[in-house]
DNA sequence: TACTCGAACATACGCTTCGTATGTCAATAT
DNA sequence: ATATTGACATACGAAGCGTATGTTCGAGTA
C-alpha cells in the first residue's frame, strides 16, 4: 500500500471524485450538487477538485466522458445476436432507450449535460454512441438496405426519438408498459428509412 | 394613465418581469441569469418577483407557459395550406424544427426547461404542442393513413426527432444547409408511420 | 544523503446570489 | 375615517463558487 507511484495516486483521486460526482449529480442534479459535500464524500476538499478538473463544469465533463464510454460499450454488446444488419441497428436503438431509463444517465447525460455544456454534438468526446449510430446508418445505406438519406441527419433524428422515448418512459407510472409501446413505435418509425417494405 | 385598476397594474408587472426573464434566460441561460439584474432591467426589484412567482423556478415556468402558447399558435398556422392531413402533419413537424432554431426557444424550452423543471410531459401546461401532435396522429390513425401504433408514443418519438434535429441545426456552421438535410430525413423517417408506401 | 523544486492537495477569503423576513405605501372595504 | 390587506421595496442571513495562498510530500540531482 505504501510508496505507490505518483501517477497512480492522481488517478485514484480523480476516480474517487468522478465516482462521488456521478452519484451526487444523479441524485440532486448538477446545479443542486454542492462541491463541498461532493468532495467531502470522496474524502477530499475542493482544492483537489479545482486542481484536477479546473471547475465544476470540468468535473461534469469528466463524468460525462466516463458514462459515454460505458454506453458505447453496452451498445456494442447489444447488437450481437441479431441476424441482419438492420436488426442489429434496431437493437442498438432499443438498447439506447433502455439505458436511458437509468436515472444516472437520464439526469446527467440527457438533462443536465446539454443544459450546462450545450449541444452534445459539440462536446469534445462527440458522444461516441452518436458516431456509432451514424456509421451504422452509413453502412446500411451503402449496402442498399436504407434509402440514400444523409446518414448524420438520420442518426440525429433516430437518436432524438430514442432520447425522448426514454424521458417519457422514465416519467411514466408504469415504465414497463410504456417501454413496450415506445419500442414498437420506434421500430415502425425507423422502418421509414428502409428502402422497400417488408 | 392615472387611476388604473389594481389588476391591470399587477398584470403589467408580471408581463414586464416575464419579458425581462425571456431575454435574460435566452441570453445567459437560466443558471447564469441574475434575479437582481433581471428585475432591475424591468424597473423593479426581487420583491416583486418573489411576490408574483414564488421563486426563480416559478418565473421560468411562467416564461415557458408563454412561449409554449406562442409555439402552439404558430404550429396551428403552419398546416393551413397543405392538401392532405398527412402533409399538414408533416408541416407541423417542420414548423417545430424551424421554430426550435430560435435561440430563445432552444435555450429556454429545449435545454434549461427540462433540466430545471424535469420532463416536459410532466409540466402543468403539458406542452400544448405535444398534445396537438398526439391528436393529429390519432386522427391519422382513425382515418387509416397511419399504422395503428400508440399515438402518444409516436408523437413523443416524432417530437424528439424534431427536437434533436433543431439542436443539431442550431449548432451547425451552415444552419440553412443542415436544415434541408434534416427536413428531408424527417420526412423519410415519418413515412415509417404510413400504412402503405406512396 | 542532503537539498531543491514542483506537483498535489488543503485552507482561507471575497464575491455573488438566492430566499426570507421585515418594512412601507396605497387602495379598498366597512 | 380608519382598519386591513395586497403589492412591492429593503434588509438580512446563508450557501456556494472560484481564487489566492499555504503546506506537504515525492522525485530528481549531486
Amino acid at each position: 500500500m505504501v510508496a505507490r507511484r505518483r501517477a497512480e495516486m492522481v488517478e485514484e483521486t480523480r476516480a474517487r471524485l468522478i465516482r462521488a460526482a456521478r452519484t451526487a449529480f444523479a441524485a440532486k442534479g448538477y446545479a443542486a450538487a454542492s462541491m463541498d459535500d461532493l468532495t467531502a464524500e470522496a474524502g477530499l476538499t475542493r482544492g483537489a477538485l479545482y486542481h484536477n478538473f479546473g471547475d465544476k463544469k470540468g468535473l461534469l465533463q469528466a463524468v460525462i466522458d466516463q458514462i459515454d464510454a460505458e454506453m458505447l460499450a453496452r451498445m456494442r454488446a447489444a447488437h450481437g445476436q441479431a441476424d441482419t444488419a438492420w436488426d442489429r441497428f434496431l437493437n442498438e436503438g432499443v438498447a439506447y432507450i433502455e439505458m436511458s431509463l437509468e436515472p444516472e444517465i437520464q439526469r446527467i447525460m440527457l438533462l443536465d449535460g446539454p443544459a450546462v455544456l450545450g449541444d452534445p454534438s459539440q462536446w469534445p468526446n462527440q458522444t461516441a454512441c452518436l458516431r456509432t449510430t451514424t456509421q451504422a446508418i452509413q453502412r446500411l445505406i451503402d449496402d442498399g438496405t436504407v434509402k440514400p438519406v444523409d446518414a448524420e441527419a438520420a442518426a440525429r433524428l433516430i437518436n432524438g426519438a430514442a432520447l425522448n422515448a426514454a424521458l417519457w418512459i422514465a416519467a411514466a407510472d408504469d415504465p414497463h408498459a410504456v417501454l413496450e409501446k415506445a419500442v414498437e413505435a420506434f421500430r415502425q418509425l425507423a422502418a421509414g428509412l428502409l428502402r422497400a417494405e417488408a
